[in-house]
DNA sequence: GTCTATATCCAGATAGAC
DNA sequence: GTCTATCTGGATATAGAC
């Protein structure tokens, strides 16, 4: 349990997650997120202590935002297709709000692994109930027989992938036409699920 | 026309290409380059003039590696579905060879987005022709009508997410049994090109 | 709790002997 | 071309007045 967390304390949290987000821990100083909140550098270390303590206030938080509600779609008792159809859709929107965060996430977890060990304990997360909630799908037919790995990976790349590739994709793809961009992940919505329902129906 | 390299510059390059594909350009330092490649320190700048002048190096010289050959093998005469297996293969297994590139460029591109410019002049990629193959094969009825972006989106997401969100995959899915996500690379050249191809025959 | 000033360290880069 | 020694700036972090 935490203890309410001062005003100063929210205004750090607000401009490091800002400036994290966007540069990375190696690509943060100290100074801009003083700049950023409008509060003394060395409030900062009195609050925080360091700067990793600072940073791992905002990894978790970011995590958990991207930690999807996988579980609680898919073990709903809706129709497969329409767990599908919620997941990619609620994931989606829920990236679009923070579009900076899965490629904080890919490369905080690439320059430190070790991290992972810890989130697999915190976080709870099972794959093993989703992986046999898609097999007990094959099973009963409803969709074609699939190594239940490559579905949630296939899932989870067409609707993470365009985030953490954005600069590349409206570059090349838009034109830098961020406007289109924009369209294009609305659409991608229904899109993706149509996609992969398609893919995987007998 | 560049001139031939000296061997001191071949060991820089070799150093500096292992250090910074691993930690980006700011988790990367001089002197770690200069132990992996047992050259003094001096030297490098002696060589590059400038921390940056080396990373640009290895930098387009990763982006060219990963910059696919669609075009060569999407303007081929082969069968659509096949120049989608062909594709699926070809990029994996390239990325077998580099996996930390996927991640290393969508990391800088992030950090400074301003170089895609630069890319899209010097590598003269022009996705227009990609896009038109794709739509003249939904006019003749060989694949469903479908936009285009969202396709070739959907095929780079699947072949490249996998790597660059490797150790969250192997950690949360494999349990970090590397051999076993190794396996699994190996099996998706051929699963997403069936999956892709399911997807869109009509 | 909040600030200024400072300690300490380490980075990129260069000077200059060999 | 190659090295040692050094300059200079900027980073994290802390001391200490208020």
């Amino acid at each position: 349990m935490k203890l309410k967390q001062t005003e100063t304390e929210v205004l750090i949290l607000d401009a490091a997650r800002k400036v994290f987000l966007d540069n990375g821990f190696d690509g943060t100083t100290m100074q801009m997120i003083a700049d950023e909140s409008g509060i003394n550098k060395a409030l900062l270390h009195y609050y925080f202590r360091s700067k990793d303590r600072l940073f791992e206030a905002v990894f978790f938080e970011a995590f958990a935002r991207m930690a999807p509600n996988l579980l609680k779609i898919f073990t709903s008792d809706a129709e497969f297709t329409d767990k599908i159809r919620g997941l990619v859709n609620t994931y989606i929107s829920s990236l679009q709000q923070y579009p900076q965060i899965p490629q904080f996430i890919l490369h905080e977890l690439h320059r430190n692994p070790g991290r992972i060990i810890e989130l697999m304990h915190s976080t709870g997360i099972n794959p093993d109930l989703v992986l046999n909630i898609i097999r007990q799908e094959s099973k009963k037919g409803n969709i074609i027989g699939i190594d239940p790995r490559q579905l949630i990976v296939n899932m989870l790349a067409m609707c993470i992938f365009p985030f953490a590739a954005r600069p590349l994709i409206q570059g090349f793809v838009f034109k830098n036409d961020s406007g289109e961009f924009d369209k294009f992940l609305e659409n991608r919505k229904t899109e993706v699920a149509d996609f992969i329902i398609k893919a995987i129906t007998p």
